[in-house]
DNA sequence: ATGAAATGTTGCACAATCTGAAAGTTTCTC
DNA sequence: GAGAAACTTTCAGATTGTGCAACATTTCAT
């Protein structure tokens, strides 16, 4: 279908679905920050983009994705980053390198995503969403990694051991992250949480 | 169903609400195995033990946490359990003692536990689910290990990180038992996964 | 054993979630 | 500009989940 095209590049039709699936994440966010995850209806969320709360469906699945606004490509993404390392880079120190740059992506939206993950913290049945997302990625990453170490996916365990556990070192920076207001560089606590697990997570 | 009647102490009230629950777990879990997730309804499940669907939701808030099962006391004694490790060994072997009793317990539970992993590989959507299991007891654990190396809770990360990540590499564990079909020990794939950690997941 | 208290189950009403299908509207292509 | 393709909306309906009141059962004190 389409390919990765700039957002320039793009239809009309497309960059409004585009505006239009922002704004719903949007005003997502902001209600339920504000009124709480039950205090939110698809119906208020919908209305406040001046829409009809049957094309809010259209657009996510449920009122807990558009909280999570998993980008479709973003599966794609990680997995050309990671291949795009060569192949004598030992697989921890890959997957840190691929989670720096999507640490600098998040670093770019960063009100967005300060946003969120207070909401995610707020609201802990949210919490298992964020590892959702990961849990479509994790297939695909730790079949890149099986591949760069030469195994058959499912045998030796340790390609899904790595990736599993460099989302949760990603993750756990997030939290950090989010918790320290934003305010250290989100790369640097991937990348210090990275070193920890490279050490062998000796007690500090 | 003949009820095993190791549950002493327990007057008979108790006791069917226990047997109540697992009929239920069951049930959903045996369905939803057969028929898929989107093909069983709550009403299913509920006619299936002879009871109303009202009466469904008195014992689980949600159709997936039927199939989660989670089992409200675990979080106390994930805690005790690691608390009961002596403060001189490395938190992230006390992580690994603590996951291996866990391990242990699964294993008693071999087929339902293979079951429900089974459902869980099959239904990927639920997948989220199993973490958030233990995202209730991230906090729990983390809390234990902070107090356990002397840090404030969420100023070094450390203890959230080394909690994610040991849990990251139980259900990485849980999921390869699963896939070999419970042929292994639990209690070795997860050691396994763990001295990988612990060696700083060299490439293999 | 008996009656009162506590607890569990059920039916009912109701709000909210989510999905198909059909019809209307906008955008794209030629 | 005309037709095709894609997006939005309305509508109907199944399902999820909750509060409440009535009913049934278990427990407990006497």
């Amino acid at each position: 279908m389409t390919s990765v095209e700039s957002v320039d590049e793009l239809g009309r039709r497309d960059r409004k679905k585009l505006e239009t699936r922002a704004a719903l994440e949007h005003a997502a966010l902001t209600l339920v920050a504000e009124h709480g995850l039950a205090g939110v209806t698809v119906e208020d969320i919908a209305t406040a983009v001046d829409l009809s709360s049957r094309t809010f469906f259209n657009y996510f699945p449920s009122k807990e994705d558009a909280l999570v606004g998993a980008s479709p490509a973003s599966v794609a993404e990680l997995r050309e980053r990671l291949e795009a390392v060569p192949a004598e880079v030992p697989v921890l120190e890959a997957l840190r390198l691929m989670s720096r740059v999507e640490a600098e992506h998040v670093q770019q939206r960063r009100e967005q995503w300060l946003l969120r993950l207070k909401v995610f913290e707020q609201n802990p049945s949210l919490l298992p969403r964020l590892v959702a997302n990961g849990t479509e990625t994790e297939r695909a990453v730790s079949a890149v990694v099986a591949r760069r170490i030469g195994v058959e996916p499912g045998t030796s365990g340790y390609p899904e051991l790595a990736t599993a556990v460099a989302m949760a070192a990603f993750r756990a920076a997030m939290m950090r992250w989010s918790a320290a207001d934003g305010r250290p560089a989100l790369a640097d606590l991937v990348d210090e949480a990275f070193s920890q697990l490279a050490a062998g997570l000796p007690n500090p």
